[in-house]
DNA sequence: ACTGTTTTTGAGTATACACTCTAATTTGAG
DNA sequence: CTCAAATTAGAGTGTATACTCAAAAACAGT
């Protein structure tokens, strides 16, 4: 059971390269072979550390999202305008993996396996903690009503990144507060 | 250059079976193997009449969107209320194909063929006609201001239909609605 | 040094895909 | 009926993919 140094390492080396291949030229340019070579390591090691290619996919994407949480510990002290600005800066810090979160969400609608699933309880998640801020911001909402704000709140900003990564020059953080304040 | 009947036939068959390939199991059913097989046509047939697999891909997602367009003359008599509406319809009718629009967006992004552009140019007809729909119902709105509030909304749309391709126990109808009465 | 475990190798498998090509067949206008 | 053009067949090409496996090597505790 104890693992070697070695292979920690290698594990690592594993991530950072998939990480950059993601960040550089989505999914499309993270094969299993450019992992390896960038890794410099042959297919045999990869897949005596990861299940599958798809895995570290998603261990980087979640990586990335905890990176600019505002709130890790979850203590409940994020405002709402804190939480907005940890989603504009995932997105637009690195567009490439926003893409992929969408696109792993997406392709997982069919295919049975979980990342559907794992996608829409980190919705819900956000959804709470949005919907934690507006109430403390704003005592005479109800519980239901501040839910609802923020789904709605969370649809227009899913919408303005996605509509921003298709051209970005839109400009995505002055709409995305914008639709802060309209729907606070 | 004139057609034979049998060429044309066999145009609108393949285009059959296209669009019932992709409501039925999105794009990763549509290959062309299964369109070859429900067309009834070999492949060979299949590149006499089409340039590729995305051609007729494009054209059958195009058709399901001109086919909800409660204006399709453009005479602008529609209100913002039929254009909400013929989004809903899109979504709620054609869910896969929606899947597909969004994938083919998301996917043109680094391939540099034009489908990222042709989504934008899209998107950018229908923020249009959003904002002279809310025009014409409130004249005191600036041209600028109702083009800037015809994104947020359709941002909000376009985040709330995403959420609810991955969970269609949402209510997309109904928040999509109260999205939109805030802008009316 | 011994030894059981972890790690690494790299050629190999299986498979799926969009697309091509040539020859044969069918069509329909004159 | 003729014949050029349109259509069709379908085997075949090329390529890319994720992933496997058995054996060799490196490792670290004793």
């Amino acid at each position: 059971m104890a693992r070697y140094q070695a292979g920690i390492e290698t594990e690592a080396r594993i991530v950072d390269a998939t990480r950059s291949l993601l960040a550089q030229g989505g999914l499309e340019a993270t094969t299993l072979k450019a992992i390896c070579e960038r890794a410099e390591v042959r297919a045999g090691s990869f897949y005596n550390l990861f299940d599958s290619k798809e895995a570290v996919v998603m261990q980087v994407v979640r990586e990335a999202i905890d990176a600019v949480d505002p709130d890790p510990q979850g203590s409940g002290t994020d405002t709402l305008d804190d939480l907005v600005d940890a989603y504009i800066r995932f997105f637009e810090e690195q567009p490439q993996l926003a893409r992929v979160y969408v696109m792993a969400a997406l392709q997982g609608e069919n295919s049975g396996n979980g990342t559907r699933r794992r996608f829409l309880r980190h919705h819900q998640r956000r959804v709470e903690r949005f919907a934690a801020a507006m109430a403390r911001a704003d005592h005479t909402l109800g519980e239901g009503e501040s839910e609802i704000h923020a789904e709605i709140l969370l649809g227009a900003l899913d919408g303005l990144a996605f509509r921003w990564s298709l051209d970005t020059d839109f400009a995505f953080a002055e709409f995305a507060r914008r639709s802060a304040k309209r729907f606070a």
